[in-house]
DNA sequence: GGACATTCATAAATTTTACTTATAAGTACA
DNA sequence: TGTACTTATAAGTAAAATTTATGAATGTCC
């Protein structure tokens, strides 16, 4: 564990600079300095990583994919020097606009909206409704400021935490009188799904088709979940819903939620904000605020057997 | 740029011994010598970090999130670390074994496999495709090394470089006699789709669903781009096929493509490989070989205006 | 082909930083 | 109130990074 940050520094302004002089310049080092330092990385690495012969220099392969590796290294560290700048500011107060998906809406906001109120009186809190694709584009140009999502996602400028993993279960017309959901139990040709747009309908698609059931004709309608069991009740037919959808049903309803038999298939619900947010203490607030409601078990990965919803 | 990574580690090493001695000992220095790194630390970034108060000690709030931050720097460090030592092997030679998406690999493969067994001898290249989700277990589990396919793919053990953007076209039937094909030109009642387990599946439905046509039946049935053309041809209807497939298309087949009006589908294709792999040289040279073959235009992501493929 | 410019390496001196030992101060608990 | 434990401070030392000055190598231009 040698290696220096300055080193790294350096090495990456020469990879660009192509000139000992010029970098060390950039840098406000001395030439000699810089050449030293480089000199001494190689030395730690045990590598040579710029082909001195050549005129310009030119990096060896081996230091191309250091300075690569470097390259996110300097990523991380610029991104603690903003944090660091970032908490200067003690003030815990001002806007902070959070968009959630709306399958998961419902559920969680009502929870947590009057503990978050006590705990952080004077945070001006604007939650809203809204699918993932919509909510990452608004996040990129900063239009909101934090998001609660299924994860995974992958884009680039959005960093996101897990926050717990979800269950989904089935919902039906009728008692199913079985313990577990298996493939052949569930009425494909009976199944009501979320309308385009929601991230947690390609979920679902996904369910069936893990489970090779796909030549069916799949019906979708609803724009809710609470409209889902809705129309599951007066149809007939089964759905899909998530966990904490259960929590608040009649006994009724309960008695028609049925688990599905292993590997269960969850969803991971995460913070996501932009990568350079300014507002990452007022962010912290929303994570600590729901991981105080969710219960411990949910926060586990490994409660459950997962299905991949990976691409 | 003051923060140092010794003060990063002993700041690390505390946070979980919650204790200076202990911490110290377990960085193999003294504890005065801890103890004053990390308040050289604190003054940097001009933040308390700790809260001596409480015993034993505990992290602020802003300590808290320092110390996240602090980790992904040194995770990224110990990466570096890896990487340096790995690449002292300076034997190019071994096996490498890639797996493709089959909806690429017939079409890049013959292309670079004779320039990269001219250029590196002595590497026995496994080539073999397979779907994405098969890809990734493989990959995880190291069966396989590399990987060519379609990202994004969020996956935390792996890690993936993009290499190249490449345009989807629509194939049909009959020649089309425009320049561009618009939503409305899409004949869904006999649009052919890949079966089940292609990424680009679920790419061809995206297309569609983002032009607000998803009501219409549709069949899928070919396992291969070739196959779906030759469907196309046989069936009447059309079809969306990857750019490099119009590659070595005869002229009565090519007059047959036509592009997507913008914003046109293009699908990113990278190489992955997992994140602690120790055959970064090796794999490096596919990345190589494979920039050679690809022309200019099609390694800038601004080439297109692109449709998202988030989930 | 020799003078000049440019670029990187080396050497010695200096400053800065990090570390160690020794010890003091603070805290928790019996 | 003392004892054990933990953290902070101080002084001295070793290590390092950096500076200035200069040397060596390479390329360029007339």
């Amino acid at each position: 564990m040698n290696v220096q940050f300055a080193q790294l520094r350096y090495f990456l302004a020469l990879t660009t600079a192509k000139n000992y002089s010029l970098a060390a310049e950039q840098c406000n080092v001395s030439q000699p300095a810089l050449s030293m330092a480089i000199r001494k990385m190689e030395d730690d690495l045990d590598l040579i990583l710029i082909d001195r012969t050549s005129n310009p220099i030119t990096l060896t392969e081996k230091g191309e994919m250091i300075a690569a590796q470097a390259m996110r290294i300097l990523d991380e560290m610029q991104l603690l020097e903003k944090l660091a700048s970032d908490l200067h500011d003690d003030r815990l107060t001002g806007q902070l606009k959070v968009s959630v998906i709306p399958t998961l809406a419902p559920y969680i906001v009502p929870q947590f909206i009057q503990k978050y109120a006590a705990s952080y009186p004077d945070i001006e809190l604007i939650i809203e409704e809204d699918t993932t694709k919509s909510i990452l584009q608004k996040m990129k140009v900063s239009e909101t400021d934090a998001a609660i999502l299924a994860t995974p996602i992958d884009e680039k400028s959005i960093v996101y935490q897990p926050l717990f993993y979800e269950e989904f279960l089935v919902f039906s017309h009728e008692k199913i009188d079985k313990k577990y959901i298996l493939p052949e139990d569930i009425d494909f040709q009976h199944l009501w799904l979320l309308e385009e747009g929601h991230c947690m309908r390609q979920q679902m698609i996904k369910i069936c088709e893990l489970r090779n059931q796909t030549k069916s004709q799949i019906r979708y309608n609803a724009g809710s979940i609470e409209s889902l069991m809705n129309i599951t009740e007066s149809s007939g037919g089964m759905t899909i819903i998530p966990e904490m959808a259960t929590w608040g049903l009649s006994e009724d309803r309960k008695a028609r939620v049925t688990p599905f038999y292993e590997p269960t298939p969850v969803r991971e619900i995460s913070v996501a904000h932009h990568r350079f947010s300014t507002k990452l203490r007022l962010i912290n607030t929303i994570t600590h605020t729901i991981s105080e409601i969710i219960p411990q078990y949910m926060k586990i990965k490994d409660t459950y057997q997962r299905i991949d919803f990976q691409t």
